[in-house]
DNA sequence: AATTTCACG
DNA sequence: ACGTACGTGAAATTA
């Protein structure tokens, strides 16, 4: 429709249509926002709405998942035919298909425990920074705090905007940041991003501290490690290319965080397993910072013992948090 | 079979 | 000038 002049093209030359490029020309045209509509619609309809029924077991009458152990690159688990880890929950439509996961019958409710911004509280426990400790050990909100810092202003006095950006900041460190990223994420120049990270690193001496010693132990050993020693090891680390090498450095950075909080909730599940033998509450589901049961009405004191054993799993230099939620169906729990 | 898009953390 | 935020899996489209 000739809505762009230099429209974006894929690697074998197709227009872009992803979106992110659809949502820049939604105000040029009122067919875009119809087609982002649809987009939406179709996606969880033919996903979610008409592929899952056909899952159903005949003989349980339930769906079941398959989990890989040793397919990820970072140790996290990964889910399978049908993949249960990407259920939608952030529109209203995929809300709905949310409700429809429930409890076994009318004795059971559905429990979420999740870790509360487990990956953040890794990030200070690795690197040990003191703001970053004080922030989590004080209880504040996280990107409040980040966004007080890196703005220079009082905690009351962070504004949305703010703290949006600071949100997007602070994951930025957990995938090993970049200005050109942060720069596209916040729509804003790279030049402006790199002000940010300065300012960032500025705050969380210590973080930067970190991630650059993660990088140093890649160049020299050919690999990162999680807080329980699983390792991956990094290509192209000491390669001349740049851009290959800058990738190769976010993998180090990012690795030893997400894989460190897979380690730390796969300890949790080994040590509830134990702890629901003999008990009527069941397992279900490991949504990689969060688990599911099914919890028998008569046994909720277990609520409290997860959240226990959840904590303590991997015992960090800051609270882990475990927020836990019931309901009849998953969406309720949360 | 490869690519693109998009669902989740 | 290059060309990137990390980790997955499934459906639809393209080649």
């Amino acid at each position: 429709m000739k809505l762009v002049d230099k429209p974006k093209k894929t690697k074998t030359g197709q227009y872009k249509t992803n979106e992110e490029e659809l949502q820049k020309l939604a105000g040029d045209h009122e067919i875009i926002g119809v087609i982002l509509d649809y987009r939406e619609a179709t996606k969880l309809k033919s996903t979610y709405v008409d592929a899952l029924p056909g899952t159903i077991s005949k003989k349980t009458g339930r769906i079941h998942t398959s989990f890989s152990q040793a397919v990820t690159t970072t140790g996290r688990l990964a889910s399978s035919d049908p993949n249960i880890q990407n259920i939608p929950v952030r529109t209203e439509q995929g809300q709905e298909i949310r409700r429809a996961f429930i409890a076994r019958s009318d004795e059971f409710t559905l429990l979420a425990a999740d870790y509360s911004q487990i990956e953040l509280r890794i990030m200070a426990h690795l690197s040990g920074d003191e703001h970053m400790k004080e922030a989590f050990v004080s209880g504040e909100d996280i990107h409040t705090a980040t966004a007080a810092r890196v703005f220079g202003v009082a905690t009351g006095d962070v504004t949305k905007e703010q703290r949006r950006r600071a949100k997007m900041v602070n994951f930025g460190i957990i995938y090993g940041i970049s200005a050109f990223g942060l720069a596209q994420r916040l729509r804003i120049p790279r030049k402006e991003a790199a002000e940010i990270i300065d300012t960032y690193f500025a705050q969380y001496p210590a973080v930067k501290a970190c991630m650059d010693g993660i990088i140093e132990t890649a160049r020299n050993k050919g690999y990162v490690e999680t807080i329980a020693g699983r390792r991956r090891h990094i290509r192209d680390i000491n390669t001349a290319n740049g851009t290959v090498r800058a990738a190769a450095e976010r993998y180090a950075i990012n690795a030893p965080i997400q894989g460190s909080a897979a380690d730390m909730i796969k300890i949790a599940m080994i040590r509830i397993e134990k702890l629901l033998r003999g008990k009527k509450t069941k397992l279900l589901l490991q949504v990689h910072d969060e688990l599911v049961f099914d919890l028998h009405k008569d046994e909720h004191d277990l609520i409290e013992e997860i959240r226990k054993l959840m904590s303590e799993a991997l015992p960090l230099s800051v609270p882990v948090v475990v927020d836990c939620g019931v309901g009849r169906n998953w969406l309720e729990a949360h």
